[in-house]
DNA sequence: ACGTGTACCTGCACGC
DNA sequence: TGCGTGCAGGTACACG
């Protein structure tokens, strides 16, 4: 589900609702997600004080006092919720954490492809996880410069190269075929073969799209809540994606759905020719 | 050292 | 109504 946008959306409400809150206990259910946490290891932050809330791709990032860490992502489906007093589990949730004065925040997640880990590496940015990732797009450091050095000779296609987390982060199937749309290029188009005019374009493109986004609060279709329970708006605005058939909002044209790397590609076949 | 598949899960929409 | 199929905001990791 998520994508930059969305868990930027999630973390901006955690940090609201988190920071300075100490934690009282800690719970998990019995199904794994993508990785598994040992809770007695993660008693490490119990009576920690919350210090900072970062995002670093699409990974949420919670540091404790003590330098602890947890690191949560919310994979497909994945959902925050806060409750307070009463605390209701639910089928799909899968890990909670007490705060003083009976404060929760609640991890949800029916396909379980996220996950909640605990880390004790005083620079979490050290982490596995985290060490080899790509620039984030809405730092100057990605610009089209750097894009059109790093892709100049591969023969990757366009769209499977900007959803690559080596190359840029954060940027997932939506607001790909979004970024691809608004810059007129084709998704297929081999990588090295954008010109440095386009990668200008598309370089603006995404980082437009994910600013919009956010500001819109995100997309939300199908599962995707904020952590308020609130819907993102941002689907209102795709051109493309999610609208196989249906007139391209500019020419009139119908939007193609095609397969890419064994994800849906969408584009309008005249705004973007190959 | 690479690039490419596959695996991990549940829920929903669809066609028969 | 029920059942089988395919598809869904992601990415780590095994494999060639």
């Amino acid at each position: 589900m998520p994508e930059l946008p969305e868990v930027e959306t999630v973390c901006r409400g955690m940090r609201d609702e988190l920071l300075g809150k100490k934690v009282v206990s800690l719970w998990k259910s019995d199904k794994n997600l993508r990785f598994p946490l040992n809770i007695e290891d993660a008693s490490g932050i119990i009576g920690q004080k919350i210090t900072y809330i970062k995002r670093r791709a699409k990974y949420i990032i919670i540091g404790f006092k003590n330098k602890n860490s947890l690191i949560i992502h919310l994979g497909m489906t994945g959902q925050i919720s806060f409750e307070k007093e009463n605390l209701n589990i639910k089928k799909h949730d899968h890990f909670y954490i007490e705060f003083f004065d009976k404060f929760y925040m609640k991890f949800h997640d029916a396909r379980r492809f996220g996950f909640v880990i605990y880390d004790q590496t005083a620079n979490i940015y050290k982490h596995r996880l985290l060490k080899d990732l790509a620039p984030e797009p809405l730092i100057e450091y990605f610009n089209s410069e750097y894009l059109f050095t790093l892709l100049k000779s591969s023969n990757k296609a366009i769209k499977e190269a900007i959803m690559n987390n080596r190359i840029v982060v954060g940027v997932g199937n939506i607001y790909a075929s979004e970024s691809l749309f608004r810059a007129n290029i084709h998704p297929e188009i081999k990588a090295k073969n954008i010109t440095r005019h386009q990668m200008e374009k598309l370089v603006s493109s995404i980082k437009d799209v994910l600013q919009e986004a956010i500001d819109a609060g995100g997309s939300s279709i199908n599962d995707y809540v904020k952590s308020n329970g609130e819907l993102g708006y941002f689907q209102l605005n795709f051109n493309v994606y999610n609208r196989e058939n249906l007139p391209c909002k500019i020419c009139e044209n119908k939007i193609i759905k095609i397969k890419q790397a064994g994800r849906s590609s969408y584009f309008c076949p005249n705004c973007q020719k190959y």
